[in-house]
DNA sequence: AGCACGCCGACT
DNA sequence: GTCGGCGTGCTC
């Protein structure tokens, strides 16, 4: 009998493994590798989503096979490296491999349930509740926003009589749009003679039939076209085709959210000798073609882009394709214009401001191996490309690559797993590596090649340190100290712009009670609630509760409940007091929520409709305004300050790359790092933007704390709606561990989470640190496997490999 | 996840 | 004696 191989679409641990179904028939020849099917699961009659991993021919039947029911791809939508790709990724993150599936398609193909309620027999229904349900229908849908839930159990109670049913339905989300063409259907002489015969009236048909006698070709055109030139109804289309003067048709078309017509063609700019050195290695890499990574570490403005580029040109001229990637904030307008610039309609472009349709269009191009270059965010790894040659991943140190929800993935484990696959050329590139890349360049496992200069040769700007203790013993202002503010002044003056970091969002970090110390915190996490002024609410950072701000203490009853710390929103209004002719645009995840809303507010400051933009870190990449010749950094220490041996790392990246946006055309910036740690060396090394130096002292410490690179890190997260037991059963894990794990792995903990609960769930952790331990993957999956159903069903276990936040 | 099955308390 | 509450375990 042939049957399949299936992931069905089901995350749980049990059905992480495939399952048989048998291949009826008709669907023999369509059933293959890599479609998308529609299966039977469980004993309700129940359809659901799965992808056909392979087919075989078994001889033992066994009578628990069900059949497929139906197939949802004509073609497969997943080729075997991807499918490959699939059990690794799932395997080595811990994830469901169904869920690494459908992070490798478009949104659209994720499959939609539903399920509606069918009536049998009405004549079995005595309750009049029930029958209302079916006015004029016998089928309705089934889901608790349409049915009353005190119904449910009638519902039920009439299932048993078999007077009502369920049944289930699979959507497809997928859709092609179409576009009306027409065709000539005559010829010139035709239309000229038929133009002729007409009444003399007939002012609107003799205009089109003049259109048409002089565009007479052997292709498909756009009605749209057509109707806009003429100012024609669609009841004038209708007649001609009836007329016999056109034949029409509709066609698919992809949505193009961007169109190349619209944008201007470049060619490619100088190299620099610097950069010239630098493509040399990666161009004789592509010729011969050589599997080979390289690190490019060039510093703000040293022209990595442009090298990007014209390695992306020599892999399309070689007949090859290739992938760039780039992370969310940087893919801006500026950014697609540019690649589009160059390579034209061979991009596409995966992207999250685009709409499902869309994405699914881009993706669709690049199945059909219609374009040789895809750029796009993290998820654009899995772009279905086939012979690729050249992986690009810039700014690799961007924690965006790397996502600690589901499903969890690192898109530079992913990237190189791709060139290694395809022998092809990985570059990763950042003005500050992450030490992990910069570490693998010094044992010769990367290239390294190195960027030093900006490539305009314009000088990195000057940055000076404040030190807030001093500034608040002298005037007690938190927020800026005299010295930035003469800069701001002189800015303002000169009519250049001002860019202003601050890593927190909100109005005010906490509220606290002067008389009792009380602070209000969310009801759900075991965190501290932040004021927006703008909204007037407490709003939770972590499950985003709210509630009203409170004048009155809750504890004491005391009205002196006061905001404490900064955040955006109240630097945006003390700026506004102390220069009020200013223009000021707040750029955090509060204004930035709604769709295109970055691209707007960028634009506006571009186009220098503001003096100041004030933001969080998203400010801090890959945006380059030249007429910004101050930077500032209102609160270096924030991001020192969190628990996580990365976070002198991520200072330093982000001082560095937010200095790096001052002054970066003609005019010379300077820099402005504000802290109350003056003489941390993260924050000196920014200062002068000294990666290497950083990157030594970094991995001694590194060494000495036996922290990644030189060491692994694993973390098990436990959650559970009690506490204790939360913490009897991470020491359980820690015991179990203890046996199996190879000799130098290190188990550190339990111990509870920085935020001890989120959501009403109790967070605990253990962490594992480790050199090799080749056993340790599959431990960990018998863990996940096991611990649910052996300890307590109540446990969350979520296994997370180098995590982001410890 | 979502469904059926089965064991227990509350009610006809 | 029956209904329906939820805990448990299985789904090709």
């Amino acid at each position: 009998m042939d049957v399949a191989k299936i992931i069905v679409d089901v995350s749980t641990r049990q059905t992480n493994k495939p399952w048989t179904y048998q291949i009826p028939e008709n669907l023999r020849l369509i059933v293959q590798p890599g479609v998308r099917v529609q299966v039977p699961f469980g004993n309700g009659g129940r359809q659901i989503q799965g992808f056909v991993l392979e087919v075989t021919t078994v001889e033992v039947v066994s009578t628990k096979i069900k059949p497929i029911t139906n197939v949802l791809d004509l073609e497969p939508v997943l080729n075997p490296e991807l499918l490959k790709l699939s059990a690794q990724i799932a395997d080595h993150n811990f994830n469901f491999r169904i869920s690494i599936l459908q992070a490798m398609l478009p949104n659209v193909m994720k499959a939609k349930y539903q399920k509606s309620l069918v009536l049998f027999d009405s004549k079995l229904i005595d309750d009049e509740q029930v029958k209302d349900l079916f006015v004029d229908r016998d089928e309705i849908p089934f889901d608790l926003d349409s049915i009353p839930v005190e119904l449910i159990s009638k519902i039920k109670h009439y299932q048993g009589l078999k007077a009502l049913g369920f049944n289930y339905y699979l959507k497809d989300k997928a859709r092609v749009k179409k576009v009306k063409k027409y065709k000539n259907l005559l010829t010139a002489e035709q239309y000229d003679q038929m133009r002729k015969n007409l009444k003399k009236n007939a002012q609107k048909k003799a205009r089109f039939l003049t259109y048409l006698m002089q565009h007479v070709t052997n292709d498909w055109k756009l009605v749209s076209d057509l109707q806009k030139h003429l100012n024609l109804t669609s009841q004038d289309i209708t007649l001609a085709n009836q007329n016999g003067w056109i034949t029409l048709t509709e066609m698919e078309t992809y949505r193009q959210p961007l169109l190349s017509s619209e944008i201007q063609s470049t060619q490619a700019l100088e190299l620099n000798s610097e950069q010239q050195d630098a493509f040399a290695e990666i161009s004789a890499a592509l010729m011969q073609q050589k599997p080979q990574t390289f690190l490019l570490e060039g510093v703000t403005g040293s022209g990595k882009t442009e090298i990007y580029l014209q390695a992306i040109a020599q892999t399309i001229a070689a007949g090859k394709t290739a992938l760039f990637l780039v992370p969310e904030i940087t893919l801006t307008p500026q950014m697609v214009r540019r690649v589009k610039g160059r390579f034209g309609d061979d991009v596409a472009l995966l992207h999250s401001a685009l709409s499902d349709g869309e994405r699914y269009d881009e993706w669709r191009r690049i199945q059909r191996q219609e374009v040789h270059v895809v750029v796009g965010v993290r998820s654009a790894i899995f772009a279905p490309l086939n012979h690729i040659g050249l992986i690009i991943m810039d700014e690799e140190h961007e924690s965006s690559y790397k996502q600690d929800d589901n499903p969890r993935y690192h898109a530079r484990e992913i990237a190189t797993w791709r060139a290694k696959y395809h022998q092809s050329v990985l570059i990763l590139g950042s003005a500050t590596p992450s030490l992990e890349s910069r570490a693998r360049a010094q044992k010769k496992v990367y290239q390294l090649l190195r960027l030093k200069k900006r490539a305009l040769d314009n000088p990195l700007p000057e940055a000076k340190i404040i030190d807030m203790s001093e500034v608040m013993k002298q005037n007690g202002d938190e927020i800026f100290s005299p010295q930035l503010k003469i800069e701001i002044e002189d800015r303002l003056e000169k009519k250049e712009q001002v860019i202003l970091m601050l890593n927190r969002r909100g109005y005010a970090n906490f509220m606290m009670c002067r008389d009792c110390g009380y602070v209000p915190m969310c009801p759900n996490c075991d965190l501290a609630l932040t004021m927006h002024k703008d909204t007037q609410r407490m709003e939770c950072h972590v499950c985003g509760a709210m509630e009203p701000i409170p004048h009155k203490c809750s504890e004491c009853g005391s009205s002196r409940i006061r905001p404490f710390g900064t955040g955006t929103q109240k630097v945006e209004e003390q700026l506004q007091t102390l220069y009020p002719q200013a223009k000021i645009i707040r750029m955090d995840n509060d204004t930035t929520r709604r769709k295109g809303a970055t691209d707007r507010l960028l634009e506006e400051f571009g186009a220098q409709k503001a003096d100041i933009l004030i933001g969080t870190q998203m400010i801090a990449k890959g945006l380059d305004f030249p007429n910004v010749t101050l930077v500032g950094v209102l609160n270096a220490d924030t991001t020192l300050k969190i628990p996580d041996y990365r976070a002198s790392e991520r200072t330093f990246q982000l001082i560095t790359q937010v200095a790096g946006r001052a002054g970066r055309a003609n005019k010379a910036g300077s820099v402005v790092i504000q802290t109350f740690n003056p003489n941390h060396y993260a924050i000196r090394l920014a200062q002068t933007q000294d990666y290497e130096s950083f990157y030594q002292q970094e991995m001694a410490l590194r060494k000495n704390w036996r922290y990644s690179p030189y060491y692994y890190a694993i973390q098990i997260k436990l959650t559970h709606p009690n506490e204790i037991d939360v913490a009897k059963i991470s020491y359980q894990i820690v015991d179990w561990l203890k046996d199996k794990v190879g000799s130098d792995t290190m188990i550190f903990g339990p111990a509870p989470g920085a935020i001890r609960r989120v959501k009403n769930r109790y967070i605990y952790q253990i962490l594992l640190r480790y050199q090799f331990d080749t056993g340790l993957e599959e431990i960990l999956n018998t863990l996940v496997t096991d611990a649910q159903k052996m300890i307590d069903k109540n446990i969350q276990i979520s296994i997370n490999r180098d995590p982001i936040n410890l």
